[in-house]
This record gives structure tokens, C-alpha cells and sequence, in this order.
DNA sequence: TTGTAAGCGTTATCAC
DNA sequence: GTGATAACGCTTACAA
């Protein structure tokens, strides 16, 4: 009864009858290496049958990387996230690389840069983290960063057209006939949705519209957030014919909030979402919104991550990935516009 | 202008005027070191100064222990596998070991586990993956696993009650009068899964009905799914009265398909789902269904893991989350029943 | 073509 | 108390 410890190239040469170099040379296909052909051969064949598997801790610490990425989102119950996680997961196995994932909803982002740090990660990608949030990071300008969402001057990385989506929200709603639009979005520094945001804004002002200050409100980025939001907005002395919201979950708890009330969508109050969630078809009537392509936000930002850290130097820009508008269900012409 | 290369324990020896040793010692508070007050504060004090943080890898190459936990999830696009995930990660944090993700969608299980074990993982939790998966994965046996919801004799675990589940779900719908109830669920083999399936044949049983075999639907565990197979129940020359359905997604998508077919819920049919994502909220009518806690069997499969590579060995056997009905509005008693 | 040997940054066992 | 020193498993000059 061996102690069954894992079989190291050292054992392999031993069997072999050559020296653990030589095995390495073969085993690591480094192109300079000249290897006979028989032993090549040797050394391969005994290394399969001796299951022989390279310790990557052990690379790691020669070659002082650790063909590990590290991901970190805000929160992985937000379908968003989940979605930029399944991404770049994906893309992480399929280029060999294992993802380290980290939520920053209890513990802050510089704890986990850290620890990743320490574990010599080759690099990061951070989706919809405020560049504020990175300040005390020792050794941040050291790392392989890819920012999600978040343009930054100093780290490339991939986002989707924010202040686009927030346009198209509002020039659907004008489209319809609208005047009387209210916004519901989260108070943040996350630059992605204060573009939405912007968008909206520039939207409504280009088309001579102004907005009072109650009709932007500031809730949390969840259901709950937006169901609150949307009382609020129909317990007011005017209400607004339509509601942009600044993302999904926002928007459905925005719809909860209407029935709940009463008030029927889109026939009194129009609302428009923005991510397109699956949740969009599944609420009812399904929601409008803007699709924002989370999936590939998460696999391009690894990808482009993998190809920095290939020494493949992309510029330290962001790319900028499309966002389009999905007509459903929860909006229409104002009530009494025809 | 330094080559600035992460410090390491030398650095802080030289800097102290001590060896590498004492430092790891100091660093390391072992126990047994005995090591002099003067020089330990000093070496601790230098070592801030100079913003030393061990290797990780380097410790673990030599500990052979990488602290690192991995995940392995069939999909993270499913909001519950999410929660798993999250509960997961937020323990692995707390406990200072990184957590790696992985999907079995597109790269197979076997795979991720021979990535992994070549980093030295510590431990692995496999989430819903049937025991088949790891048939043919070398090594396995040696491996730190956690099951969650899926029992094995080899292995410890965590898991919802899916059994009570099943029943909970028969039972509400038969107390409700309903007699006419069919199932849509998945065919797969995660154990979890198919015990909910034969809680609901079993409570239909012990009431004396007998299910029809066309009423018993297999269909994929998604909303697409649970449409699909809802529109072929409704469809048949017989109606079921009540349906029930093995996840919270396949219910939305019957939701779905029956507001499509002018089917209502739940005058027409009563609709019961499982899982209680936070999706059930969001429907309309809002979703009856089982609440299982997700995010506490991550959370719990962790600490489970991370306790037994403490030593605290654990039996290998699986522990057991209750999980019980909320009543929501897709169900109701039977038409014409009052 | 292959072997020897010097690291990579730690931990841990010894002598001193 | 502290400092050599030998691992840990691998990569990569450099010798032979």
C-alpha cells in the first residue's frame, strides 16, 4: 500500500531512466528543447501510464504566474452578474486558466484583490467596481486589470453603450408620445448606470422636456428598490405617463408596484427596463428594455484579459459593445393620445 | 528606480538583520517559536513597513495545501445555482480560502476536477452532479468532496429536503381538491431532482390517484421548458387541474403558456413551483411554491468543507435542510368545486 | 542529446 | 533564541 502521493515528474524520470530535467523538456513541449525522439516517446508513454499530472503550484512558482484569473462583481444574485460570471468562466476553462470568483457585498473589494495578490493571480476582472473603490489597493498598478462597465484611464477593459441604452429608453418613450417621464435608478458611482442615467436625461432634454426633480428617484437596484420607488412616483399630486428604469429588477418591481395599485401597464403608466433579463419574459405583460449583452461582457473582458497576459498588448481602452431596445409588452402611447 | 518585485521574507530578513527563517517563524506565529520579544516586533514592524505579504503559492507548494476551495455548478445562469454560489463564496471568504468557480455546461465536470486537483485544491463542492460524473475522474477518491444535494455513501453532503419537498407540493394541491395533477419536470439523474419528483407521485399515491403517464411530462429545467411542456398538457384531450412543477423556472414558463392559451391561473389550473427563487415574487399572480434555502446549502456545504479539511472529520453523510411551502396565488381550489 | 544544478519563496528541523 | 539547511516540484541555463 503506496501512501499514494501524486506522481511527480521526478518519479516519472525515474521509470524512464533519464534525468527529471529531461522529462520536464518533453513534458512542457518547450519548443527549444531537443529531445531524442525515443525518449520523447519513453517519457510520455510512462508519464500517461503513471497518470502523471504537472503540479501547478509548483510552475506557478518558477514561472511566477498562476494561470488563474480572478473575477469580482458586486453580487452574484443579481442575474446580471451571474450572467458576466458565466462569461468569463467559460472563457477562463476553455483557455485554461480556473476563475476565482468573489462577491463584494460582504467583504470590500481591496480584501479579496489582496488575498488574489498573495496567491500571485495573473489577473482581474472587475465588473462595475468604482474606480474609488480601488484607491487603497497596494500593488493595484501592478496587476492585470480588465475593468466590466467601468471606463477607466489606466485599465482596458469592455462595457456596454450606457449612455446609448439611456437614450433609447427615453427616445422610445417620447417615440410613443410621452412627456410626463419619471426615472428610477440607484444612487451610485458605478459609471455604467450613470450613463444609463445620462442618457435618459439628455434624451428628454434634447426633446425640450424637463425634469422635475421628484421624478428621479433614487432606490435600491432590486425589485424591492424599484416596487418602493414606483408607489412613491404614483402617490405623487402628477404622475408620470412613464417610468425609465435603470435596469430590470428595477422595472419589475416598478410593474409589482402598479398592480398593486391599480394601475394598469402600459395602459396608464408605461415602463421600460434595461438589461433584459430573462426575468423580462417572464413577467407579465413581458417588459420592455434594452438588451444589454452580459454574457459577452463577460467572456470579451476575459478574453481580452488572457490576451493582455499573452503579451498580446491591447491599449489601455475600452471597447465599447452595442445595446439594443426589445419592444414588449409594458409600454405603449399615453392614455388618451390617440 | 527598483524592479519592484513583491518583497518577500528575505527582504524582511535583510532588513531586520535576521534570517529568512526567524521571519517566517515571527510571520507565521507558529506556536512552538520561540522567538525574542525585541526581534519579533521588529520583524513584524518591517515587515508592515515594507508591505510583506507571503506567497501563497509558495506556502502551498510546500504545505501542500493551496487553500483554495472549488464550486462546481451545472449552470450559473440558473438563479438558484447562483445562490449556491454566493452562499458558498461569502463562507469561503470569511474562512480566507479563494473560492474557484466552475460550469459543467460547456467543459464536463471530469475536466474542471483534473484542473483542479493538478492547482492542489483542498476541496471541491459538486452541486447537483449526478455521482455518474465522477465514475471516470482519476484521483477522485483522495479528493476533499462536499455533495450538495446529492446524497453518497463516499462522500459528505448537504441537501434540501426534496422528498418532503415533492409531498409538500401533492399535498397542498390535494387539499386544495384537486385530483386532476400532472408533473413537469426534467429527466435527469441529480438525485435531488428525481426526489421531488417521487414526493409528489408518492402523496399522490397515498391519496389514491393513479397518474396518468401522459402527465408526467420530462422537459428541460427551464422557463423554455416548463412553456413547452405546458402547452402540450393543455393541449391533451383531458385537462389536468393543477400542475406541478419540479422547478421554480419550468412553473413560470407553464405560467406563461397558459396566459398565452387564454388559460387561467389559477381559476383554470393551479400552478405550484419549487425552489422560491426571487423570480417567484415577481410573476404574476405571484408563484405558490417550496422554498428550499439555496444560498444556506452554499453556505453550509462550505463550512461543512472547510471543517473537515480542519480535521474535524465529519461523517460522510448528508445533512438535511428543511424546506417548507409558501402560498402564493397560482393556486386555488378547482373550478366549480366551491 | 541529456544530465547537473541553481533557483522560485516558503516551512520546518535541526544544531549552535 | 536564532541561523543554517533541507525539502516542496518544477523550469531553465549551462555542462558534459
Amino acid at each position: 500500500m503506496t501512501p499514494d502521493r501524486p506522481v511527480t515528474a521526478t518519479d516519472v524520470a525515474r521509470r524512464a531512466g533519464v534525468s527529471q530535467a529531461t522529462v520536464s523538456l518533453v513534458l512542457s513541449n518547450n519548443p527549444r528543447a531537443r529531445v531524442a525522439e525515443a525518449t520523447r516517446a519513453r517519457v510520455i508513454r510512462i508519464a500517461e501510464e503513471l497518470g502523471y499530472r504537472p503540479n501547478v503550484v509548483a510552475q506557478s512558482l518558477v514561472s511566477r504566474r498562476s494561470f488563474a484569473l480572478g473575477l469580482l462583481v458586486p453580487d452574484l444574485s443579481n442575474p446580471f452578474y451571474a450572467s458576466v460570471a458565466s462569461g468569463a468562466e467559460r472563457v477562463a476553462a476553455e483557455e485554461g486558466y480556473a476563475l476565482m470568483l468573489a462577491e463584494t457585498v460582504e467583504v470590500t473589494a481591496a480584501r479579496h484583490l489582496e488575498a488574489w495578490r498573495a496567491r500571485q493571480i495573473d489577473g482581474v476582472i472587475l465588473d462595475a467596481l468604482g474606480a474609488r473603490a480601488l484607491r487603497d489597493v497596494p500593488g493595484m498598478a501592478q496587476m492585470n486589470v480588465v475593468m466590466v462597465d467601468e471606463p477607466s484611464s489606466t485599465f482596458p477593459g469592455v462595457a456596454s453603450d450606457a449612455l446609448s441604452a439611456g437614450r433609447q429608453m427615453a427616445e422610445h418613450l417620447l417615440g410613443l408620445g410621452h412627456r410626463r417621464i419619471a426615472i428610477l435608478g440607484p444612487a451610485t458611482d458605478v459609471h455604467g448606470v450613470r450613463q444609463r442615467e445620462r442618457g435618459v436625461v439628455q434624451a428628454l432634454r434634447s426633446a425640450g422636456l424637463t425634469l422635475p426633480s421628484n421624478w428621479l428617484l433614487r432606490v435600491p437596484p432590486t425589485a424591492a428598490g424599484g416596487e418602493l420607488g414606483m408607489r412613491t412616483l404614483l402617490a405623487g399630486a402628477e404622475r408620470p405617463t412613464a417610468v425609465a428604469c435603470l435596469n430590470d429588477l428595477i422595472a419589475v418591481g416598478a410593474m409589482k408596484a402598479a398592480a398593486r395599485t391599480g394601475v394598469a401597464v402600459p395602459r396608464q403608466v408605461s415602463i421600460i427596463g434595461c438589461d433584459d433579463l430573462e426575468l423580462a419574459r417572464l413577467v407579465t405583460p413581458e417588459l420592455t428594455t434594452i438588451a444589454v449583452p452580459a454574457r459577452e461582457l463577460g467572456a470579451r473582458a476575459a478574453r481580452l484579459l488572457v490576451r493582455r497576459l499573452a503579451g498580446q498588448g491591447a491599449p489601455a481602452s475600452t471597447r465599447m459593445l452595442p445595446v439594443r431596445l426589445v419592444v414588449r409588452g409594458t409600454t405603449a402611447a399615453p392614455e388618451g393620445s390617440a
